[in-house]
DNA sequence: GTGGTCTAGACCACA
DNA sequence: GTGGTCTAGACCACG
């Protein structure tokens, strides 16, 4: 559960990925109420203009909504939710193929790659 | 055929990684000539200098060698270019499982997600 | 018929700059009387404490008056709405021609530009 | 010439609106080079966080582009900086029209006062 | 020298 | 108490 920020990619882009991953996981339901700035802030050990520039920019996305005196909460346009979750997936889907291909390997041997790697998992975590 | 540079991440990181692509895909062949700075330079339309630091970091990595009078070659170490293959393979499998995980998909959409894409593809290459 | 209240501007401004305009145009006439601050927050959906604001500034501006047991009226002072309505004209006006002028139109451009929008106008309302 | 900001609307969108003026204008042409972030910020008088905002915004706009460690210049999609001024220019001259009519003007009163008023402007400026 | 990011801390309007 | 804005000053990667 920890937040294990990363120190070369800029700070308030990594919170919005993580937030980003916890709205559409359902961590935070469509219509719930988001942690407000300073709360989240603290959470995190970070500035809270940092988190503000996180949330400014989730909301550019359109994920959250900000009520002005009354903290902001997850968009309830649940059809955005999901539409965002199949783009995302597929965008990484066809990223990690291509990279792949580039790498030399054909159809076959990504999804056998991809069968070893889900077979084999769970012992170090 | 272009090169389409991000304009966000770092140009010369973006180079390494096209040209270790390129090398480790046999585009350039193990103990094969690279053009020169000034001339990959001009291809790609950038500073020589951003080039001159592409090619450092590569041979940093072992990927290319400098023979002083000679230009500079892909290394010859076929070890090392099928590690760095596999080792990139691997690296881009688990992060794309765990992305899709975090976006709350099974083992099993996974499969499918990938076969699916694999199998609607071709159309515009 | 909605009230429309943007979210970037104060509310209570935005009340008082609706309620001032249908004054102003006589849907509530001069000694009329005006709703209470509960029914005209409720018709809003507005929060009584921000109406209570509202009428607080309109009382300010002169345009309202409060009869202590008897509720709120309009004002009768005739001059007063004809001057404020001459003054709110005059003031968009000028704002509304120094902003075209900025954006490069010129005084016939400007005639023109009404004109156009005036004569292409009726079939949304 | 002076740029008397305002006091009550935030300084970072009065930024972006006069700055978007000039542009439109012509003042800085389009492909022209802006001043830097710290360049502008000093000859306003503003903090350079503000001004950084202000450009942030002007891009997420599409009027300028930024050239990473090259500086900023205005767009060269001269269709969109006359697109962005046409719809400027409705849209103001809606909204003037839709203002005037709510204070109660028939559209041959608004076109008497929209001549009256250039006719009778030059002498205090 | 340029833009990008971050921190620390402050003030304000709003409800 | 909430979000919004602003300042002051700092560091970094990049070219």
């Amino acid at each position: 559960m920890a937040w294990e920020l990363d120190s070369d990619r800029p700070i308030y882009l990594q919170l919005v990925e993580r937030i980003q991953m916890q709205i559409i996981a359902g961590y935070y339901p469509p219509g719930g109420k988001l942690p407000s700035v300073r709360e989240m802030a603290l959470n995190v050990a970070v500035n809270p203009n940092t988190m503000q520039k996180a949330y400014v920019e989730l909301e550019r996305i359109g994920l959250i909504v900000t009520n002005r005196t009354n903290g902001r909460t997850v968009t309830e346009d649940e059809e955005l939710l999901t539409g965002i979750r199949k783009k995302m997936a597929s965008e990484e889907t066809e990223y990690f193929i291509r990279k792949l291909k580039e790498l030399g390997f054909s159809n076959e041997d990504i999804e056998n790659l991809i069968h070893e790697v889900i077979e084999g998992e769970g012992k170090d975590e």
